[in-house]
DNA sequence: ATAAGGCCCTGACCGC
DNA sequence: TGCGGTCAGGGCCTTA
């Protein structure tokens, strides 16, 4: 699933290939995923635009084009931008194309149709209640401390929460939680400053590592993994310790890791490694 | 204001 | 082999 890491590199890799290319034509097959403004006036209005500004802000991808609009991409679950030759008929579950001047098609693929794409003048306006980024000046341990202060949900909870800080879902957050040696479970609240100031440094040590390797690419199928707009794979799946390795051994200790739902999430974490203090 | 649960979606997987 | 049930989960919404 695209956390910041993924779509961090679909930007890094799609605006050398994008940069300067005219939008010639845009087709939409599943109107949902426009969710601003119609599908109708999205075709019409983003046909002709350029690509010239390529941003990243949480999960968002930031596509500037040489107006004043950006066309928004949040691909939630399942959605795949992929760059390739010009090709006939929409595949399965492809929802969007946008024909370059280069001959080459941007494609957005989404089994889940979870994914949705803005054109729009004003994207703070889609963009206002995300909290800072994680790797930006403006998170710091201080602010962490801060904003789980007197909070009783599980910590896991509030790291999913793109209004605390933007752009960590459920791998990097089950992966920061163990690097930190933090229970996920336990209420924010009751962390101790010395423990809210590891998870952020965890935080910020998982993701620029996840950044150096492009990903994570797993799934059960290649219909959810997460695929470079070239078609790679990212590699840091290879350096999981806890996501998705519920009975494996825990690399430090060696307990089993176990699994258990928060937030209607699944969380992964090694009981001896994170004790649950609560 | 906060916390918890439901909803959207559909392919994969499991048990019978 | 076929089939129904369950799971996966980001962001948004409703409820308490």
């Amino acid at each position: 699933m695209p956390e910041l890491p993924e779509v961090e590199t679909f930007i890094r890799e799609l605006a050398p290939e994008l940069n300067g290319r005219r939008i010639t034509r845009a087709r939409v097959f599943w109107p949902g995923v426009i969710a601003f403004p119609t599908d109708e006036e999205f075709v019409t209005a983003i046909a002709g635009a350029r690509f010239d500004r390529f941003e990243r802000r949480g999960k968002y991808m930031l596509f500037g084009l040489d107006d004043p609009r950006t066309l928004i991409v949040h691909l939630r679950m399942t959605g795949k931008l992929q760059l390739a030759p010009a090709a006939g008929p929409p595949a399965k579950h492809e929802h969007v194309i946008l024909d370059l001047d280069d001959g080459r098609n941007l494609h957005y693929q989404d089994p889940r149709k979870f994914g949705r794409f803005w054109l729009t003048p004003t994207p703070e306006t889609v963009l206002a209640k995300l909290g800072p980024e994680p790797l930006g000046p403006d998170f710091t341990p201080a602010y962490l401390i801060d904003k789980l202060a007197g909070r009783k949900a599980p910590i896991k909870a509030l790291l999913l929460d793109q209004r605390i800080v933007a752009g960590i879902g459920n791998i990097y957050a089950d992966e920061t939680l163990y690097r930190a040696h933090v229970h996920p479970a336990r209420p924010a609240g009751n962390l101790r400053a010395d423990e809210v100031a590891r998870l952020h440094a965890a935080a910020q040590d998982v993701l620029q590592v996840a950044i150096e390797r492009c990903g994570s690419s797993l799934g059960r199928s290649n219909l959810q993994n997460y695929i470079r707009p070239g078609g790679e794979q990212g590699g840091f799946q290879e350096e999981h310790n806890v996501f998705r390795k519920t009975g494996q051994p825990c690399p430090h200790c060696g307990h089993p890791i176990e699994r258990m739902v928060i937030a209607q999430r699944s969380s992964h974490y090694c009981p001896v490694c994170q004790p649950d203090t609560r």
